[in-house]
RNA sequence: CGGGAUGUAGCCUAGGGGCUAGGGCGCCUGCUUUGGGAGCAGGAGAUCGGAGGUUCGAAUCCUCUCAUCCCGACCA
């Protein structure tokens, strides 16, 4: 077989990028920084828009979309916003042959040319909560990129909604959070743990910032998404306010909350091994291919076999056959296997004989023989079965590589040594949090939700703990 | 922005002053094959990243430049 991927062992960056672009999820655009999805690729992410689309309706949200150029000015309104952003804005200084009065920034997020908007469409209390969300691109630009993870212009949702109190919009945070969460353990098979973020962490112009972190195979943390208290900032910035049930006019409470194609990047992170992507069944775009194995006399038969199975199997799951005779089986196996359809059925004449198929999981690569009769049913299983493999198997593995410790001295020999995620007491104190990114690359990914200082002290100065925050280095 | 690496056909690569730039994969044609990336035969495909220079002669040497990847710094 042709080594067309880096083992994980080698160089876990380049089995990374050697699935991306052997999956042909995506590849290099002739612009620095900047990816072309390929339809593997995309086909991941129209899933995932399928799944939070509907969990962000049944929560009461509706789709807009507002344009991809900002006012120069709209951005700086916010002081801590334009202070998080401006290094990496792209601006639009020249446009129809001419220099522009105001330069355009290209969205790095949306923030601001909504809440103008909202200026416009709130008045009184009536009008809230307004719970919109949009698809949509945008650019940072990042000095270091990386396929999916980090690249100039991504694809995103990104929900901003309005609330009359304070209460109503924390709770709104961090329903959405728990929304990701449960996108992520029950869709993608990835678990996350839900913290809120410390203030070094937070999104520029956020009072509180929540996250989903789950742990990649080489022990790193990676943000996966993020819900943003926002408290009136930015109602504030553009005045944004409402007349009361009291009749007093208020500002209005905010909270944004996203995750982007990122998280195609978890999910090869996630799951995948050295003979390329693994896919949860929840998300593969093919859950089931069909392989008919056959010489040139037996070809009629069996493609007649295996036609019926497909008829069979195509109503209730997206199934492919590959009847390309191109190709012989085993190059089909492995292609098959790098893209990371879940099961693959071979069907060939030793099982039209016996009136079985061969069924194959991708997640252990173990194979079944099954009566024909019964294949649409054992294929079901095999899907769940998979699903909850994934997860199982990526919790296992977060909780092997998750340590407890009070000691700075055992903290640094983890993270050199071994990786992974720490739980550790931690003051508050930015100068602490500093000290230990400094001397160990480690941050805190997230401050678990429901978690006080357990009675620990601070890992790094030995004071009483007022959390228990994870720490890790990260994506 | 620092450090490292690489640019030769769609992809991987050989060649490091000299004659028609060689090979593998892939692609096209035909035949044979088909239970883990098939075989044979024939064929198409390259201004050697770009610019300038040295030279009788440059893919090869020199200078500059551009681009990408990896590592680091930075990063809602």
């Amino acid at each position: 077989m042709a080594d067309k991927i880096t083992s994980r062992n080698k160089s876990y960056s380049q089995w990374y990028v050697d699935i991306v672009i052997q999956a042909k999820l995506a590849d290099y655009s002739p612009v620095k920084g900047c990816m072309v999805i390929r339809p593997n690729g995309y086909a991941l992410w129209e899933k995932m828009q399928e799944i939070l689309n509907r969990m962000f309706k049944e929560t009461g949200h509706r789709n807009a979309y507002f344009p991809l150029l900002i006012p120069d000015s709209f951005i700086k309104k916010e002081a801590e916003h334009v202070e998080g952003f401006s290094p990496e804005l792209a601006i639009v200084t020249r446009a129809g042959g001419d220099k522009l009065d105001e330069p355009l920034v290209i969205r790095p997020t949306s923030e601001t040319i909504i809440w103008s908007m909202y200026k416009k469409w709130i008045q009184s209390y009536r009008d809230l909560p307004l719970l919109i969300n949009q698809w949509a691109n945008v650019v940072r630009w990042e000095k270091r990129t990386r396929l999916f993870l980090r690249t100039t212009e991504f694809l995103w949702q990104e929900g901003h909604t309005a609330h009359e109190t304070a209460e109503q919009a924390q709770e709104e945070t961090l329903k959405m959070l728990f929304v990701y969460q449960k996108f992520a353990e029950e869709y993608m098979a990835i678990p996350v743990i839900a913290g809120e973020k410390s203030e070094s962490e937070k999104f520029a112009g956020a009072v509180k910032t929540y996250t989903i972190e789950a742990m990649m195979q080489d022990k790193k943390a990676l943000q996966a998404g993020t819900s943003h208290f926002l408290g009136q900032n930015f109602a504030k910035a553009f005045d944004v306010t409402f007349q009361s049930r009291k009749g007093g006019l208020e500002y209005v409470w905010a909270t944004s909350w996203g995750v982007s194609t990122r998280l195609i990047g978890a999910l090869i992170m996630s799951h995948s091994d050295d003979k390329g992507l693994v896919l949860p069944p929840e998300l593969a775009p093919i859950k089931v291919v069909i392989v008919p194995i056959y010489k040139n006399d037996t070809k009629t038969d069996i493609m007649n076999y295996a036609d019926s199975l497909y008829k069979s199997l195509m109503g209730k799951y997206s199934v492919k056959l590959d009847d390309d005779d191109q190709n012989k089986p085993g190059w089909k196996f492995s292609e098959w296997e790098l893209q990371g359809v879940p099961v693959r059925i071979e069907i060939g004449p030793r099982d039209m004989e016996k009136n079985q198929v061969v069924l194959a999981r991708r997640d252990t690569g173990e194979k079944i023989t099954v009566n024909k009769q019964h294949a649409a049913e054992e294929v079901k299983n095999l899907l769940e079965d998979i699903q909850n493999n994934l997860f199982r198997r990526a919790a296992g593995f977060r909780q092997e590589n998750t340590f407890n410790t009070s000691g700075y001295g055992e903290f640094k020999e983890i993270i050199n040594a071994a990786g992974g995620f720490i739980q550790a007491g931690w003051c508050g104190s930015p100068t602490c949090e500093a000290g230990i990114k400094k001397e160990t690359k480690a941050t805190i990914r997230a401050l678990p939700l429901a978690h006080d200082g357990d009675g620990k002290k601070c890992i790094y100065c030995g004071g009483d703990a007022a959390v228990t925050a994870v720490f890790a280095k990260a994506y």
